[in-house]
DNA sequence: CTGAAAGCGCTTACAG
DNA sequence: CTGAAAGCGCTTACAG
């Protein structure tokens, strides 16, 4: 392979005698030039196998603003989200693109979001990025956006009456199906398995249960009830301990939430270690004591760095770079065990300074 | 946050009354420039808050060569890796870098490989990732490169005695371990596992075992033996056979190498589906039908793709940036089952066009 | 050892 | 609708 110089807008110029300004606005698809000399220019660049090069795109470009906003909850998963979000924007740095980062205080601030959301629409933000969590209340704010051309890409969840760019959010049916899969050779005969959410109104949570659901249907155990642990953790460790004490067939729990700490801790206390089975979510370093331990037997990592990666990266290709996207973008999740745990820890908290 | 305008060499050169030459010379540690006016220059940078724009650099600087030179076997394995290369190669591609890429014919070809290593030491290449196999043997043609100060990158395995630039490769180590894990939850009670692989002197393959074996020490079950499948078809297939029809206690089987599609093939063949277990390695379309079919409970996924990305990454941001890298750089391996085989086959296909 | 100039490949006002 | 010029932030010969 032979070093070729590439061809440039230049060699397109001199080629057809036209000026790099024409050449420039045909080949951005900017008002101005003739649809004539477009088409002439556009046929010749591929022709001569021309192909921009993005850093000088970037370099002669006006920046780029992005606007983000999510609620400052589940720091397991939010903040690694939004540590996704904050390793690519560095990696972009360079060109040219930066972000205005807002927090809302919970799961709940649905006004608090849509405030921040028409700030950015006065704010001259070129596209925004949030998370929904329930699955409506926030077309005010958002269409807002939308009417003023301003792409709105959604994070974890997916809203059916917003015209959004598009929606990256975990795999979350993926995720229940493959807890089941993994739960069935962990599973002792004749025992069930409880599942544990955290609100049924939450759409991510309800395709966890979906997806459990359906892979349990092949196997010969069954679900013992789905139970909203409404991310309190005592009232995590109170289901726990109610449904030990009933003293029914559980063998499995699969806590498709957070505070899983709470239900291993309950097992622990009830000393119900080696009967109960628990599959986990999510990967952070409270964890590791019951993985070392095995009171957590595998847990499903959803990758939210990933999401919050895929984010930005989506956005860039399409404002910088005018690229199209995937109308949904899945992140699947990952099933971990005991050995390759520390693994992922490390990685994750690596990350993380 | 407001939009603030980055900090550049003008700047400094402003603030100084030095000329951009010189900055640049302190900045990028090249000689030419007295060491008070290198500290003076730093320092000001420094308090100044300045970071070079890696994109004007790329474009002011002259094109980098990389050399890739790796055998064209096992190609659920290294096409996968080329594929990452070539992945990293275009993301970077107007970053003014390229590659030439050389394949030598099989697992044992030394003399061929060195011979391509010598071509790379005067073809003015600027930095060469290649694939050793065996523990030794390939000195001689590394040897010249890392003489002429041109940065070698290994991948798959190390080599002890060659001074290389990093190493990158899958850890071998904690696939076994995962892959013994796991299968303690398959196994019927009073089983023993049989280890395959291909070839003893493969350090890969080597470490692998030395996972599995540490990890089965903690469970109640045995290895029934270690089996070189020399990576041939039938040689796997006649030893699963033999190994069945010995009527041993055989309750799984862990295929550390390729042909597992030969170990399911006779598994079937011989009506013992149901009766063992298989974990295998890495995913390729041809093990989907044993996965849908429960033949095959689990694989260990290698990720050759990233492999090959992070070394062409490492590279790049060495000669380009400047910037030191971590003496082994590993790819944890990753526990996949049937229910999320599919997305990671979707996605390495994906990848291939 | 230091500086002034040209250039990398593109975009962006601005003039015609 | 089209063009000539300046500029993005750096590097690279070359001159002094």
């Amino acid at each position: 392979m032979i070093y070729l110089r590439r061809v440039t807008i230049k060699d397109i110029s001199r080629e057809l005698n036209v000026s790099l300004n024409t050449i420039n606005k045909a080949i951005t698809g900017k008002p101005g030039i003739s649809e004539e000399t477009r088409k002439l220019v556009l046929e010749t660049a591929d022709k001569m196998g021309y192909k921009v090069n993005k850093l000088a795109q970037s370099l002669a470009r006006n920046p780029i603003t992005i606007g983000i906003v999510f609620p400052n909850v589940w720091p397991e998963y939010y903040s690694s989200m939004e540590n996704g979000i904050t390793k690519s924007l560095n990696a972009l740095s360079d060109y040219n693109i930066n972000a205005e980062i807002r927090k809302v205080p919970n799961l709940f601030s649905k006004k608090e979001l849509i405030k921040v959301l028409n700030s950015f629409a006065n704010e001259n933000i070129d596209a925004v990025v949030t998370c929904p969590i329930f699955e409506g209340g926030y077309e005010e704010g958002l269409n807002k956006l939308i009417n003023r051309k301003i792409p709105v890409v959604l994070m974890g969840s997916d809203l059916l009456n917003v015209q959004r760019l598009t929606c990256i959010r975990a795999n979350a049916f993926l995720a229940g199906e493959l807890a089941a899969e993994y739960m069935r050779w962990l599973l002792v005969p004749q025992r069930s398995v409880a599942v544990f959410i955290g609100n049924k109104d939450l759409t991510d949570h309800k395709e966890k249960v979906e997806g459990f659901r359906r892979e349990v249907n092949r196997f010969p155990y069954k679900i013992n009830g789905v139970y909203e642990t409404q991310d309190d953790p005592e009232v995590a460790y109170h289901i726990t301990k109610k449904l030990i004490e009933e003293g029914s067939d559980l063998g499995g729990i699969y806590v498709a939430t957070g505070n899983s700490v709470s239900v291993c801790k309950c097992v622990q206390d009830l000393g119900k270690k080696t009967e109960i089975k628990i599959v986990a979510t999510d990967i952070f370093p409270e964890l590791k004591q019951y993985i070392d331990d095995n009171t957590i037997q595998g847990l499903i990592f959803q990758n939210p760095q990933m999401q919050g990666r895929l984010a930005v990266e989506t956005i860039y290709r399409y404002i910088a770079e005018n690229k199209s996207c995937e109308r949904e973008i899945f992140v699947n999740p990952q099933l971990v065990l005991r050995s390759n745990f520390q693994s992922y820890l490390d990685r994750i908290l690596a990350s993380e300074n």
